[in-house]
DNA sequence: AGCTCAGGGCCAAAG
DNA sequence: CTTTGGCCCTGAGCT
């Protein structure tokens, strides 16, 4: 990837670069890329012909370079690499890629390739023409597993239920729940959200139900859900209970060995939050402006103190209230839908993100230097970074709370990396294995909590950002926060004078995963599978427009 | 031997 | 002029 340089203005959450790339072709390259942009998959066996290409949209050809891709891009990718073409994008690395606009920016749509798995080593050095090259099998064997997946379809309908993008079957026997069987195959690749998921105990007969708490180890096996709190997730949880035992949240026992928030509490109530009735909100007053407006009468927080650090830890979120916050949105939402209505995993995975942003926008409006700042200028800041804030966000809650090869998720839910490896799509999969680089990183780095914190600021605080009015302002406090922040490493880590700088060389990194994260959920906007009116919605829009 | 299909080359069209 | 993208050729691997 060309990441950019380090502007602080820089984000989302999960991504793996396959280890040995040609085993790992199978599920999380080509199939699974054209199926995450792809609506529905066509029933009719053959569904190739119809799919769209993972980087610009148009119909794809065949496989080219490691995956299906149209025409246009296979010729694109095969004159950037022989003539080994380094492209300079004008913008911020985040054009828009679609079959209108690919050819304004060479450079994303290179980025893009590359990031949706076209593989160089896949152009010929020596040019020759004709023949096979070594990812035929592979191709061969994911062509295979798509037209099983056909079949399966068409031998499970009673059994199907629609997932987001994908048609999803529950597996019908015990071989069904190897990652390389047919249910695994490129329709489930999509988005492993709504795969690992896939296997409640009455397997197949209740298509309504999408237990998300739990987690399945690398035999494909039903294992406990993984709670960090698990008074949060009980029947028996405030407010969250009598939801039925069908309801995807609540339908867990607690078990033993989770994890816990520090501060985890049962006793918090859940506040209303735009977010969770985004339908219902006037045309006229966007989430973004909503959520500043809200949080406008919150009292400070944050007090001049003579602790700089201190000050700007002081606004920051609590975690297990957050916790709380988004599981209480996510019951609400699922208690007012029908037993037929209930959110896919996609949905609960964006609606988690949507609450999330709104509580880092909650918490930017909380902060003292932030409240400084004219309204428009903590819009188009705030506008700039939401996506690097929810990487920045995910990655603490990782280094924080998460376990060896596993994805902590906001509501204290588990994943295992592995699981969503093995079954995901090029995107998510790539976005997977960054973050969770990103994550070993700076948990070698022993990242603290006040770090974390500045990082967020350095972000937040990006004077580089267009049609900022403050810019000094701005600076002025980022370079305060830089400061700050080599100040604290220095003195907690004397033995390691290169941390700061180590800290400072991770967020282009983190820049570079938000713009996967942003366009990721861009084409599932488009497709019309995020939720209507969210926070997240509007600030995709806003970057796009 | 014939078929398949992914990589390479060609070239008109577009910019 | 360069770049794009549709079309066709090639040839290793498969049946």
């Amino acid at each position: 990837m060309d990441l950019p340089g380090y502007h602080p203005q820089l984000p989302q959450p999960l991504v793996h670069h396959p280890a040995s790339y040609p085993d790992n072709l199978l599920n999380l390259e080509g199939s699974s890329t054209s199926q995450e942009l792809k609506p529905e998959p066509e029933p009719d066996g053959t569904p190739e012909s119809e799919e769209s290409c993972p980087v610009c949209g148009d119909k794809v050809s065949g496989y080219h370079y490691g995956l299906l891709t149209c025409e246009s891009c296979k010729g694109f990718f095969k004159r950037s690499v022989q003539n080994n073409k380094h492209y300079t994008c004008a913008e911020q690395q985040s054009c828009p890629m679609n079959l209108s606009q690919r050819k304004r920016c060479p450079s994303c749509r290179f980025q893009k390739c590359l990031a949706v798995g076209m593989k160089r080593e896949a152009v010929r050095a020596d040019r020759m023409r004709g023949g096979r090259n070594k990812f035929g099998p592979l191709y061969r064997r994911d062509r295979q597993m798509k037209q099983q997946r056909v079949y399966h379809q068409a031998n499970t309908a009673p059994y199907r239920i629609k997932m987001e993008t994908t048609q999803i079957n529950w597996p019908t026997g015990p071989n069904d729940l190897h990652p390389m069987s047919n249910n695994t195959s490129a329709s489930l690749s999509s988005d492993a959200f709504h795969q690992f998921h896939m296997y409640p105990s009455s397997v197949g007969q209740s298509g309504a139900s999408m237990p998300l708490d739990c987690t399945m180890n690398a035999d494909r096996v039903l294992t406990p859900p993984s709670l960090p709190c698990p008074g949060l997730y009980h029947r028996t949880f405030p407010g969250l209970a009598h939801e039925k035992g069908e309801m995807d949240f609540s339908h867990s026992s607690a078990h033993a060995n989770y994890p816990m928030h520090p501060t985890q509490s049962n006793s918090f109530t859940p506040r209303s939050t735009p977010a969770s009735s985004p339908c219902s909100t006037p045309s006229s007053i966007t989430p973004l402006s909503q959520a500043l407006i809200q949080t406008q009468d919150t009292p400070p927080t944050a007090t001049l103190s003579t602790n700089f650090l201190s000050q700007l830890l002081e606004g920051d979120q609590d975690e297990s209230q957050l916790c709380a916050k988004v599981l209480a949105s996510l019951q609400r939402e699922q208690a007012n839908r029908g037993k037929h209505d209930r959110l896919n995993t996609f949905s609960i995975m964006c609606k988690m993100a949507d609450q999330t942003l709104f509580g880092l926008v909650e918490w930017a409006r909380n902060t003292a230097l932030f409240k400084e700042l004219k309204v428009e200028d903590q819009m188009v800041l705030l506008q700039s970074c939401w996506s690097e804030l929810l990487v920045l966000d995910h990655l603490c809650r990782q280094v924080t709370y998460g376990k060896q090869g596993c994805i902590y998720l906001v509501t204290g839910q588990q994943i295992e990396v592995l699981t969503i490896i093995s079954q995901a799509g090029v995107t998510l999969n790539s976005l997977v294995s960054r973050t969770q680089d990103l994550v070993s990183k700076l948990k070698s780095l022993q990242l603290d909590r006040h770090e974390f914190v500045c990082l967020k600021y350095l972000v937040l605080f990006n004077p580089d950002v267009k049609s900022v009015q403050s810019r000094r302002q701005v600076e002025q406090t980022q370079e305060r926060v830089n400061r700050a922040l080599m100040e604290h490493t220095q003195q907690t880590h004397p033995g390691h004078s290169d941390k700061f700088g180590q800290l400072l060389l991770r967020l282009p990194e983190v820049r570079s995963i938000s713009l996967q994260v942003e366009e990721y959920l861009y084409q599932r906007h488009l497709l019309g599978d995020l939720p209507c009116n969210s926070l997240l919605t509007e600030m995709l829009h806003t970057k796009h427009n």
